[in-house]
DNA sequence: CCTATTCGGAAATGGTCGTTCCCAAATAGG
DNA sequence: CCTATTTGGGAACGACCATTTCCGAATAGG
């Protein structure tokens, strides 16, 4: 039903040949790495294995297909997330799983790879809506979700409930978020596993 | 001696018309808001308001523009952050006052505009050793006060002896970071002075 | 004052960008 | 089986990019 799901049937014509989400993977890993307006249609149709008339058939312009990789990028990296949280028993204990999701990501080649969601951030959220749209939208989701973890920790008493769910959120988001950017020059595993610790003073 | 500093008597030719500090400055609005790729050689010309033969005879080529941009913001920020610091009396206020450097700078228009260091590092870093050799020094330098400061604020008993001081400035570094990023999108006044308050929980 | 040197600035250049066009190939419906 | 429709893919397109060139103007040294 969204842009990449279960390709509703065409009525008539030559089907495509190439999956569109397994391509979108792709484009997301190139956007991760250089940004939007490093990434040429050539660059595009190299690495997604489709010739440019094929990608301008399954997608309006190069927005589109920027578009297309975020929201799967955020569909994906929401779905991991959910799958972890899920493992979690009390609200504490699912909030450290979310920092540590994100420390994990923030290591490595994918931490080098960077955020897609921060690199549309930097790069394109002054000057395009639409970009600017869906960056405003998961913060509002990530700050959500962290404010009702911390809410059910209040409730079942792993956290205490002196603390205001809503700065406590927008905090730990920063510190995430902040963990993406250094992945980018490299981020000691060693030290990010500390920093999780670290971060779950926000929470006494 | 550096880029852009006194400038160094020239032996003979036509004097330069325009200041190349004035002229970065505008440079650094320009690659802040727009990423290096964005922002074109004709844009440049324009913001800077210096032709583009001009700005070939002044710099190598559009990197070298960007360099000279990424190094004068960063001595400028540094001084205003370390005019920012040298009124703290003690290492945790000085700490505080660091913190509320970063949430200042990351409202309002300064803050959709957001941080070169953070905008290089998400654009730049995966492919240009250059930017990213510029990005690590930067987060080495900044790392390395926060460590100061709070080996300081240990030694002036305003911080406790129990803290790691090179995790806690990790810790910090992210966060400030984080507060860049979600500038980008607009953060609320208010709440970014709140989170200042969130954050010095990491020093306890 | 004359010459070497540098700057200012507009025009020119080659390359690459995003996008479209075109035609052969592959499907669905009648 | 024929037609309408869609895709694959390469060639073609105009636009804009970073950079260079060129020439008049402005300075310093001799």
């Amino acid at each position: 039903m969204s842009t990449a799901s279960a390709t509703a049937a065409p009525r008539a014509g030559r089907p495509r040949e190439f999956n569109l989400d397994a391509a979108l993977d792709r484009a997301i890993v190139l956007f991760s790495e250089r940004g939007y307006h490093a990434a040429s249609i050539s660059d595009l149709t190299e690495a997604m294995g489709v010739a440019a008339g094929s990608l301008y058939k399954a997608f309006k312009d190069k927005k589109a297909i920027f578009l297309a990789s975020f929201d799967r990028y955020k569909q994906v990296r929401m779905e991991l997330l959910e799958a972890e949280i899920a493992q979690g028993r009390t609200g504490r204990d699912k909030l450290h799983r979310t920092v540590a999701f994100y420390a994990q990501a923030a290591q490595g080649e994918m931490g080098r790879r960077g955020c897609l969601v921060i690199g549309t951030a930097s790069e394109l959220a002054i000057n395009d809506p639409d970009a600017a749209e869906r960056v405003c939208r998961s913060h509002a989701r990530s700050e959500a979700r962290l404010v009702e973890l911390l809410r059910e920790g209040q409730a079942d008493g792993s956290i205490r409930t002196h603390i205001e769910p809503l700065v406590t959120a927008k905090t730990l988001l920063c510190l995430m978020h902040g963990m993406r950017v250094m992945g980018k020059t490299g981020l000691d595993p060693g030290q990010a596993d500390k920093m999780v610790g670290a971060a779950m003073k926000l929470l006494d």
